[in-house]
DNA sequence: GTCTATAAAACGATAGAC
DNA sequence: GTCTATCGTTTTATAGAC
């Protein structure tokens, strides 16, 4: 055995189970649409999640979690203008939900808003993949130079801002909310890099 | 019979699924745990929602889109100012959600996400009360002197602000994200009054 | 590690007495 | 309109052959 074929299969289920979770959440998910699209037998399923559905839900939400990391990572490039980064981040995310025809949108928000109040592991992992997103756009915020505690909130801004929008536009099967959060969350972004202070902070009033 | 005895037992199943299905999702509540907390009997919900789940899931939405939107309507009261509304509307969110231990948080937002991408009547249903609440945001910016357009811009914006907040705060158990969200809000509604070319007086001083 | 058959429980829904 | 008993299905999970 190569180091290959022991991960294919467990990769083949994790991928089934991000796509379908995505979009039906985690109770909206059958264990047999699951195998089904991931065209595995039912045993397989177990014999690599050996906490059934709950592990299984637990480390979608972490792939699922890291995959968006990448994503915002690969955009909020190191160096690049954060206002640039985030116009470019809500256009393509306008462009994905409508691709996908209004059915996908982030990977695992809406596992999460399910589960939030039934399992607090879940809950854990998915506020930790929030968390690693936001960290990412505090940290490129305060490399522009902004004030570490208002680049945070800022992270914390654009979170709520795309996450209510790929809510508003999945239930309305349109993308214009999420390209007008877009046009708010890059004026708020340089409206920050306006009133940032060159050396010195001042307090403002 | 009178009226109010024929609509109690429906209303108290009503109210059940709408605390249950707030929280849990829709395929996440099941039948008789509806049952059971409104201590109601198998046969009657079928007696009253012949329909089945979904529904139950159906005026569940409904029921959830209205009382928000009252409760929008009271604190967007006529002729109040709206920066103070949207100041008074996010401490309230954050407030309450505290109250709830972070389990409770939009009526409706958990049952969107999950059924938008399975039950096109469903989802529709929720987009129209998503909307209906949008539609008094938009009158009262539009009362206080902001362009039509602009106005419709910032009713999304504080739309997707709020049920981002929310999302984010049940999942990291924390209601500050709601009172970041709400402080960026009133702050663009401010701003957009002071960029309206005409005069913004409130009805009332 | 893979696969099938099946157990055990939960689910949505119905029938029919009252 | 209320209530109980129960149907048929689907669900998660396991057992055991290969």
């Amino acid at each position: 055995m190569n180091a290959r074929s022991t991960s294919t299969t467990r990769d083949r289920i994790l991928t089934a189970s991000t796509e379908l979770m995505r979009r039906n959440g985690y109770a909206g998910t059958g264990i047999k649409a699951i195998l089904a699209l991931s065209d595995t037998p039912y045993g397989s399923l177990y014999h690599h999640f050996p906490g059934g559905k709950e592990q299984l839900g637990t480390e979608t939400l972490r792939q699922g979690g890291l995959a968006y990391l990448a994503l915002v990572e690969s955009i909020y490039a190191p160096g690049i203008d954060v206002v640039t980064a985030t116009r470019v981040f809500f256009e393509e995310a306008a462009a994905f939900v409508e691709s996908t025809d209004y059915v996908d949108a982030c990977p695992i928000a809406t596992i999460a808003g399910e589960i939030a109040g039934i399992s607090d592991s879940m809950r854990a992992v998915a506020a930790e993949a929030f968390e690693s997103w936001m960290a990412v756009l505090t940290s490129r915020f305060v490399a522009a130079g902004i004030d570490p505690s208002r680049s945070h909130e800022l992270a914390v801004e654009l979170f709520c801002a795309i996450e209510g929008a790929f809510l508003l536009a999945r239930t309305t099967r349109d993308a214009e909310p999420v390209r007008i959060a877009g046009r708010a969350a890059e004026a708020a972004v340089q409206s920050s890099i306006a009133d940032a202070p060159q050396h010195a902070h001042a307090l403002r009033t």
